[in-house]
DNA sequence: GGCCCTCTTTAGGGCCTT
């Protein structure tokens, strides 16, 4: 069976993973676990370099706390997140003596935001994902192969192989996948491939913690693909995945850019952020390898720490219980 | 197909994904 867990690219991944998961953590957001990687690695991905002025923030109290009608069960970690925020901005009209003890408060209340945000963040495991395809069509087309990376790095932090869609490929053009390619004995079909993405999954999730897997366009691509694929091999999507879609954190970074805002393709963001083309571009570890990085920068630049993306999220029933409705 | 924007909302076009 060709499966492969890539292993010098996997080694590159994860330091810069790593790095990334470490400025969340100093800004207390990450889990705690530092690997000590820095952001020298970022140089052998030609993005441009300067830690100490590119990633340095000061903590700042926020007021969060949006879209907490959320009853599903896939929701619980965006719940939890959410409800862990404390808001830390009220006005005081009071005497010093007053003042000093709300002072005190609102201090305690944000050392209280950072630890409730950094316990929390810790157990959410992050993955950013791609998938190839035979076209567009979220029914009547297959995929063909699935990259994953988790950012958190360390040892197997990354995931990649071929699927046999049980199909021929039309459009091989597009990214190189033949038919020959995904028909070999070697290559997983999707029935086979879904327990061993599950219990990789498993492996990569922290004890009760949830998995937000990040791809791009992903809410009407990636996302409804994966929803069909595990629904034709009559296996739900896990409870405890949840997704977050780049595209809209992109138009989010337009909105705040002006004439400034990058394209909204892949290329585009990549192209706005220096971001140097690794492998083909029609790959999916090719684009997992550029979309993590992009990740980074959306999210340094939005300043959105791991609860912000929590709170973008959406789980497959909502997606699934959203078509219903329409 | 879904989202966003606008020359809009009783609509239509552009963008994003392979």
């Amino acid at each position: 069976m060709y499966f492969s867990i890539l292993q010098a690219p996997r080694c590159k991944i994860h330091t810069l993973s790593s790095a990334w998961w470490d400025t969340l953590q100093s800004f207390g957001w990450g889990s705690g676990k530092g690997s000590g990687v820095r952001l020298l690695s970022c140089n052998s991905y030609g993005v441009e370099t300067g830690p100490a002025r590119r990633w340095s923030r000061t903590v700042t109290s926020e007021t969060e706390g949006r879209n907490k009608t959320s009853s599903s069960k896939q929701s619980s970690i965006r719940q939890k997140i959410l409800d862990g925020s404390v808001t830390t901005s009220t006005k005081f009209n009071a005497s010093k003596a007053e003042i000093g003890q709300a002072q005190n408060i609102q201090h305690w209340n944000v050392q209280q935001t950072i630890a409730e945000k950094k316990v929390l963040a810790s157990l959410v495991t992050i993955i950013v994902f791609d998938i190839e395809t035979t076209g567009f069509s979220r029914v009547n087309e297959r995929i063909i192969e699935i990259a994953l990376q988790d950012l958190h790095g360390g040892k197997n932090s990354t995931f990649q192989t071929l699927v046999n869609p049980g199909r021929h490929v039309p459009n091989h053009h597009v990214h190189g996948i033949t038919t020959h390619m995904v028909s070999r004995p070697d290559v997983p079909r999707m029935e086979d491939l879904i327990p061993i993405l599950l219990a990789y999954v498993r492996s990569r999730q922290k004890p009760g913690g949830n998995v937000v897997f990040v791809a791009h366009n992903g809410r009407t691509f990636d996302v409804p693909f994966l929803i069909n694929e595990f629904s034709r091999c009559s296996i739900e999507i896990p409870s405890d995945w949840l997704f977050v879609d780049t595209l809209a954190l992109a138009r989010e970074l337009r909105k705040s850019e002006g004439s400034k805002a990058p394209k909204l393709s892949v290329k585009g963001l990549r192209e706005h952020f220096g971001i140097q083309l690794i492998d083909s571009a029609h790959r999916a570890m090719s684009n997992v390898h550029s979309l993590s990085l992009i990740l980074q920068r959306l999210t340094f630049d939005l300043r959105i720490p791991v609860s912000g993306l929590v709170e973008r999220s959406f789980s497959a029933s909502d997606l699934i219980n959203s078509k219903k409705k329409s």
